[in-house]
DNA sequence: TATATTTTTTAGATTTGTCTAAAAATAAAT
DNA sequence: ATTTATTTTTAGACAAATCTAAAAAATATA
């Protein structure tokens, strides 16, 4: 089944919002929208005339089985588009997210599937969300702090909590990327400080702080 | 400025009609557009006063300059995609269009950019089309059937002429695809076939008629 | 419990892009 | 040069998604 792009945008924000609190109400999902409430109760009753919506006037809503299905896989385009564009593209996190706001919109099936192939099967987007399988499955992030890494381990960065311009300036400069490799050499007890190698750089070292927002890969 | 998917859909196809001939008509391009001529007329006077189009009534309609220039640029972004499909996603000839028909829409700058770096320039859609660059200047193509191709030369092949699932099924058995680097070894005058060595694959043997199915890029 | 406040929904209008059916302009044919 | 046929445009309607303003329901307050 195909829905229209505006469908879509209200399927995946009840998603979000429904990570918070099992139950959404009418405001707090216009205000996401940044549309009108009057414009949400219209687009609720399409919603659960297509069955993608438990919903009673006035009590709240929440997705059905059959929405939430819908909304995984709109999560899981966006983010694959994400981590291609991070990725392969080189965007910076501060941008990906509009465009695949727009990317995401694109339902082939096929595309999806060989995208993902492309991408190696990535688990977790450029921002640390977890990225839903073909069949809808979540895989349960094992992510860590650099700063929790055990010594002498190889690893792989899979996100960075703080994603502000300024931490980018510091992680461009050390070439460090999602998908960078990364070996922890050694922790310095002084100030936290951790001496890592980044691929065939030199050996570098960085601030706690620093290591505390890269996390990685962790089986 | 930005524009609809409708206007966008419009602007393109005029551009394709322009193409054969310098007027378009209402009825071809409602055809090409699989829509009604009523709803063409409504839509040519939008475009009208969004100054993309010269257009008189009864009398046929062009692009104006800046219509053009927007054409380019869907037409740009439209085989960049495709390029990116049968590259990189491995998708085959016939599947990419629809998808590509799609994506074109999303019309952020700066992806379309990166996306060009990401595939390094290319000049040649899979479908053997120039694409225009970031200026909307259209290369000249230069390619040439691999039946003319001088033998000892090495080359790289840039589209292919007859795109149906029969050559498809040929090709995947040689290795052939889209920027593959070929290395013509002989021509045989028995049959006009030619040996050919494809990638690191053992040389092989190819009929004329493929051969003058391939075409490389040429300068 | 009655009143005030907030939230949600309805009613009716608007915009975009489409349609059908009929009218107007152009082109072709006798 | 009329008539016929084709092409194009208008007029009016419709569906999707939105809006404003007002009514209805639920919640909070006195």
């Amino acid at each position: 089944m195909n829905f229209s792009i505006a469908e879509e945008n209200y399927i995946k924000n009840i998603y979000h919002l429904q990570q918070q609190s099992e139950l959404v109400n009418t405001n707090s999902l216009a205000y996401e929208l940044q549309t009108k409430p009057a414009s949400v109760t219209d687009m609720l009753k399409k919603l659960q005339i297509k069955k993608l919506l438990d919903y009673e006037k006035y009590k709240g809503f929440r997705l059905s089985t059959k929405g939430n299905k819908v909304a995984i896989n709109i999560v899981r385009r966006h983010r694959l588009w994400e981590f291609f564009l991070v990725t392969k593209l080189g965007f910076e996190w501060d941008k990906v997210h509009a465009i695949a706001e727009e990317l995401e919109h694109v339902s082939n099936q096929e595309l999806i599937q060989k995208l993902d192939n492309f991408l190696n099967h990535p688990q977790i987007d450029p921002h640390g969300d977890p990225i839903p399988d073909g069949n809808g499955k979540i895989p349960v992030i094992c992510q860590l702090s650099i700063a929790d890494v055990v010594v002498k381990k190889k690893v792989m960065v899979s996100s960075v909590a703080n994603q502000s311009p300024a931490i980018l300036e510091l992680l461009n400069h050390y070439h460090i990327n999602i998908g960078t490799e990364i070996k922890i050499n050694q922790r310095f007890s002084f100030d936290g400080s951790i001496e890592i190698k980044v691929g065939k750089y030199a050996a570098c070292i960085i601030s706690e702080l620093v290591a505390k927002n890269i996390f990685v890969y962790h089986e």
